[in-house]
DNA sequence: ATGGTGGCAGAGCCA
C-alpha cells in the first residue's frame, strides 16, 4: 500500500491537481496539509466519486488538515491534543486499517527568535509528548505531513545561506529528532542517503526549475513497520503542472 | 535589495 503526504496550500484551487494525481498514484492513503476549507465546504462526495473516504479538520483561509483513505474509513479521530488550546486546525489522528495515522501541518515558524518561532517549538513539544502516548498505544504509526523542518543539511539546497534560519535552526532540529525518539523513521532516509532532494521550493526567482528547495514534508514510521518499507519516493510530476502548489507529494510503500 | 510569488480576500497576513 502507498501513504502519501501532500501539502496542496489551498484545496479550492488545487482540486483538479489533487484528482489527476490520485488517478496516476493510486496512492491508499493521502494527508492533505493547507487545506484552507471550512469543514462544510470540504469536497467529500467528489473525492467519494474516485473512492476515497475523507476526515477532515478545517478552518477558512489557513491551515486545515484531512485524510483520505481508498479502503477503511479512519476511525477513532483525534483533533486537538492535551495541552494546545489551539483554534489552528493542524492535526489529524485516525487509525486507518492496521494504522494509527497522525497527519501533522507543523506550524512554520516564520523567523528564528519571533513568538511564532516560540509558538512553534511549544506546538512541536506538546504534540510530541501526545504522540509518545500513541506510540506506546499503537505500534504501526506513522506520522507524516509539513513538518517545516529539514531534518539535516543534506535536504536543504544551500545549507550555508540556511544555517540557523527558519526551517533549519537546531532547536527545530532538536524537536524532530524528539518525535524520532519515539522510536520513528525517517522512511525517505531508509532508501536514499543523497543530498538534493526536495519537496518544497518557494514560488519565488523559479526556484523550482534551479531545485532550490528544502525536504520538509516528511512520512515518518514505526521502526516495527521497518520490514513492510518498500519505498519512499518524492513525486515530483505535480509540481511541474501549471499553477501548482509550492510543495510536492512524499510517499512510502508498505507491504500488505 | 527586507525584494521576489502565491492564496485569501478584498488590505494585509501568512507562507
Amino acid at each position: 500500500m502507498k501513504i502519501a503526504t501532500w501539502n496542496v496550500n489551498s484545496l479550492n484551487v488545487r482540486m483538479p491537481h489533487l484528482k489527476q494525481w490520485l488517478a496516476a498514484a493510486q496512492p491508499d492513503v493521502v494527508a492533505l496539509q493547507e487545506t484552507k476549507l471550512e469543514d462544510s465546504k470540504f469536497p467529500d462526495t467528489e473525492l467519494a466519486a474516485l473512492g476515497y473516504r475523507s476526515v477532515f479538520s478545517g478552518q477558512k483561509t489557513y491551515n486545515g488538515v484531512a485524510l483520505l483513505s481508498r479502503h477503511d474509513m479512519p476511525q477513532n479521530i483525534v483533533t486537538d491534543v492535551p495541552g494546545l488550546d489551539d483554534p489552528q486546525r493542524r492535526i489529524l489522528i485516525a487509525d486507518v486499517g492496521d494504522l494509527r495515522v497522525a497527519n501533522l501541518y507543523v506550524v512554520n515558524g516564520q523567523a528564528v527568535g519571533s513568538e511564532k518561532y516560540a509558538y512553534k517549538l511549544d506546538w512541536l513539544a506538546r504534540v510530541t509528548d501526545y504522540l509518545a502516548n500513541e506510540a506506546a498505544r499503537h505500534p504501526n504509526l506513522v506520522v507524516l505531513g509539513d513538518f517545516n523542518i529539514a531534518p539535516d543539511d543534506r535536504d536543504v539546497h544551500d545549507p550555508a545561506a540556511w544555517k540557523d534560519q527558519i526551517l533549519c535552526s537546531e532547536p527545530e532540529r532538536a524537536a524532530l529528532r524528539r518525535l524520532l525518539d519515539l522510536g520513528l523513521l525517517d522512511s525517505f532516509r531508509e532508501f536514499h542517503s543523497n543530498d538534493g532532494a526536495f519537496s518544497w521550493w518557494d514560488y519565488r526567482q523559479a526556484a523550482f526549475r534551479r531545485n532550490l528547495g528544502l525536504r520538509i514534508d516528511l512520512v515518518l514510521a514505526s521502526q516495527n513497520l521497518r520490514p513492510r518499507f518498500a519505498g519512499a519516493s518524492i513525486d515530483l510530476e505535480p509540481r511541474r503542472w501549471e499553477r501548482p502548489s509550492d510543495h510536492a507529494p512524499a510517499l512510502l510503500e508498505l507491504n500488505a
